[in-house]
DNA sequence: GTGGTCTAGACCACC
DNA sequence: GTGGTCTAGACCACA
């Protein structure tokens, strides 16, 4: 984690959690770093991780349990993963075909870079 | 406009401008809409209208004639097309392509919505 | 236990050990789980069931005899009771008749799921 | 407003918000008080007013406007509402009607105090 | 002027 | 030990 980003930490860290959540390395089965402890670690203020963690709780990413801690959600993944899907269909994909046209992409230059996605793509028609 | 987007109205209104522009309805020749004429149409303050021509006039993409009002620059097209093929390449290609992984996007999905893209894609090679 | 629940988890224990005893499970003559065994059985630490049981036995509603156990107290039924009316008539049904009229509950709603009371209600006059 | 419950000060505030929304004191038209002017009136600290502010958005009672202020939504008093009535008819009802069985409540004193609403009742069958 | 974020430090109830 | 709330004060971007 680096913090120079425009975004507000709280919502990197909010990422970060995410992240650790859905490759598998925080289960639904224990605990995650309670807030002083991540706090400690990332060098910020309890105050914000504490926010991050409201934040997520919300969402329904991960849940508290009185005076024991914040633990994954059991959906955990799946509402992560439904979260960042909708974001996607809904706004990145649209953008990014709006800008294949708009600025008039040299197509063979993602070719170079990116082809075997678009094969994929074919493939599976 | 929309004031509860997240991105800074003077931004969202210099993409509009910027738009306006790559899409040749307002050409170097003539003059684009007075900042007070602007704020007018868009209903916000004009002093948010001024933020933004103050700031594509820094990125070259408009200039101002003193006592006239603001025109495209001569160049405007390129630079607004070579700024955003930047931004694209570098940030939004790599991070869509990373997500189509991540999430496991049903390409069919996309297929039957942005189909002919994909296929213009593989006519230009 | 719901350990989501905003209410402290060593209440929502004595509410439902009270409640065992208003209903009879749990009679004055014999002794009620020991502190281990409820903990054990509702999955939660021992020390927050002492806890229940201190307040309780604060509140006269059970006895412990050394040694031996927790008792519910003689008068445990009488003492539960007027403290939940108490309660019931001071709090819950002021606001009760408050929520009926600024919500505009729709009565016929409630005579549907609640009918078989209210005609209690006037057969009791 | 008094702070001598024992709820967070900073929900309090929102029930406070709604209540005025609720009674068309404030429209959605015309911006509510900012958050230091409610800190200042309230005498608490403007985090906890806007903390206050933060919570009612993300149930969509008010909205923001960037650089202007919050203003109550277009909807607020029909969520309001929606809100409110689901925690009645889910939690208070079904405890009301719990209790009364329960504590064998003197239902001739409820009479006495709450008898047109039961009446009312009957009358809407 | 408006909101938004962050820090530091305190106090509390609860497990 | 855990989270949760609150204050005080700072700095920032934006309208």
């Amino acid at each position: 984690m680096d913090f120079r980003d425009k975004q507000a930490i709280y919502l990197q860290i909010a990422d970060h959690v995410s992240e650790q959540i859905l490759l598998g390395r925080w289960t639904p089965g224990e605990r995650i770093p309670s807030v002083r402890e991540l706090a400690a670690e990332l060098e910020v203020n309890p105050n914000t991780v504490m926010r991050t963690y409201e934040f997520l709780s919300q969402q329904n990413v991960i849940v508290n349990k009185r005076g024991i801690g914040y633990f994954p959600a059991d959906d955990a993944t799946d509402t992560i993963r439904a979260f960042r899907r909708e974001q996607f269909l809904q706004n990145d994909l649209p953008q990014f075909f709006k800008n294949l046209t708009l600025l008039n992409i040299d197509l063979a230059e993602i070719e170079t870079r990116y082809g075997q996605y678009i094969h994929e793509t074919n493939a599976a028609q």
